[in-house]
DNA sequence: GTGAAAGCGCTAACAT
DNA sequence: ATGTTAGCGCTTTCAC
């Protein structure tokens, strides 16, 4: 029941508050005989300071909001993961935001955070466009985007090289004869979904292979959708040699169906898949896919953030592109 | 590079500050006439509310910590999803802590949460003694401990009936013919390592059969652990016909390590675990587990808070034990 | 090296 | 129904 402030410690010390805040923050000279009966007087009171009073006089909360579509995709957590290890170290803690893939509730998240007065937000956005970003920025609060990029916002920027992986991955399944390549899209009102789609078909278009429109699919990065597609897919009867699904939640449906629909990978169809899914050592046939780290892009954008909050710099927007590496597996055939 | 205040609100309608807050808050009457001419002004100046300033004086941030000991263990970020779908419809934001089954680290998170003055803690904890805790019940913080108990803390407490199920699911294996049955421990400073150890005695001892000391395996519930356990295990040449494993992440290892030493599950081994592991549809042999319920308990846990803090209710501590069902799949062997 | 005092932006008790 | 004002707990400027 006990809340001790600082004007107690000051009594009990028999010195002023202004001196039990210079011993607390180390910044002003104190005489040693004097810290001593402070810091006495903290022990013996069991003094904690007040963090919110500090915050409303020195403007900061040491407080991080990280905003991401979906926490039950294991890629972002990665994310977490990297930003919290940086983060925490200098002191800052991390308000976890999912918004779910809806820019509805992605706004009001980016609301909350602004009142909270936040000191900065990293923030993987479930579409490509937020008007509501450009407002946190206008309040100084800086934004740094992850893995999705949102158009007209100039700040800094951390993502997959989506278009390159997408295109590699492609290309590897055209290099084993496959022609007959159905894709499996993300929502495309996300950029890394767009990218994705826009290297799949740059890699056909090279390689001179038409793209037919039945196998083009439009999921939502959710397992379920692309289980759906694909099951109706098979079931109207015309089937592809391989099949590329865009993250890692959709390859993780598209193996239901499959299983569901007794289509061995890769012997009856190949398939691939952007990022790894969950327990890829385990699951047979391990699939061959594009390697995305989470976890370091998570860790760039703490530095970013602690970089840019330590130095207030008004050092240019930077965009970090972390390359992907195509994972060679067991999961496509040679036709 | 805004920063208004309701000082300037005020100045623009034309009122009092104290009126500017009582549209804000709601609270007190307003002629519908001066609440539109505030309202306007807010408009217009695109004020937000500052936060800190209401949580300084108000003494309550609509901050929730939340502390978990793993977060790369799905179970423990379902239990955030559960807790943050309740607790953000209520306006409150959600600090995510990782302290990696690590007590140290676990007191810090503890009092960087109270310096920053959330307003409650829900904290999964990486053992079964944590003085600190007290600290913060003293401080008024309420405390919700989910999953695992902390040994002398009069407090709520949601946790899975740990001994229930590992009691059953070790007798399934014996009424399946099993008797030289291994069990791969989690970290014995946590409670739920030791009462499902416990259970597995109880049910070994009900049944009369041995318990040999080179059928226990001492792990920390890190897959790399258990991995490392059952490998030695092998190697020393005496096998079980049957192995437990006490957590999700230890099933992972020990499926990897049998796959390694081309033990097939179940012809010449058995697997059993508490605790789905990740994208089990996809694995072969499904395993047979005890299967918890991560989101809901962290739904009851975030009800469990809200209602304190609603209510600032002095309430007898609540413990909610959630049942825990066995499911049956094709990892066990009849011997 | 230390103290007095202003003030961060808000809420709420007290006036009117 | 509205305004005045004290004060939440701290930091920091200005004196001395």
């Amino acid at each position: 029941m006990s809340n001790v402030t600082i004007k107690e410690v000051a009594e009990k010390a028999g010195v002023s508050i202004a001196t039990v805040s210079r011993v607390l923050n180390n910044n002003y000279p104190v005489s040693d005989i004097t810290r001593k009966k402070v810091l006495e007087a903290i022990k013996e009171l069991n003094f904690q300071p007040n963090n919110i009073a500090r915050s409303l006089r020195k403007n900061t909360t040491y407080l991080i909001g990280v905003v991401i579509p979906d926490s039950s995709n294991p890629f972002f957590i990665d994310i977490i993961r990297g930003v919290d290890k940086i983060i925490s170290e200098e002191g800052y803690s991390l308000i976890l935001a999912d918004t779910e893939e809806d820019m509805e509730k992605e706004v009001n998240v980016l609301k909350k955070l602004s009142e909270k007065r936040v000191d900065a937000v990293i923030l993987a956005s479930s579409g490509s466009k937020n008007e509501y970003v450009k407002e946190l920025i206008k309040r100084n609060i800086p934004v740094i985007l992850i893995d999705r990029k949102i158009e007209g916002i100039e700040t800094d920027l951390i993502v997959s090289d989506n278009y390159g992986g997408a295109y590699n991955l492609t290309k590897f399944l055209i290099e084993n004869g496959h022609r007959d390549i159905c894709i499996v899209n993300g929502n495309l009102e996300v950029s890394t979904a767009v990218e994705r789609f826009e290297g799949f078909k740059a890699a056909m278009h090279d390689y001179s292979i038409p793209v037919y429109k039945e196998f083009i699919l439009y999921g939502d990065f959710s397992e379920v959708k692309a289980y759906e597609e694909i099951k109706r897919m098979i079931q109207k009867g015309k089937l592809p040699t391989a099949i590329f699904t865009a993250n890692n939640r959709m390859a993780e449906g598209a193996m239901v169906a499959l299983q569901e629909e007794r289509l061995q990978i890769p012997d009856d169809i190949s398939l691939v898949t952007f990022e790894e899914i969950r327990n890829q050592r385990l699951i047979r046939p391990k699939l061959t896919y594009i390697k995305q780290d989470g976890y370091s892009m998570g860790q760039k954008a703490g530095e970013l953030v602690i970089n840019k909050l330590k130095n207030n710099s008004k050092i240019m927007p930077k965009e970090i592109i972390f390359v992907c590496t195509l994972v060679i597996n067991e999961s496509v055939r040679k036709v």
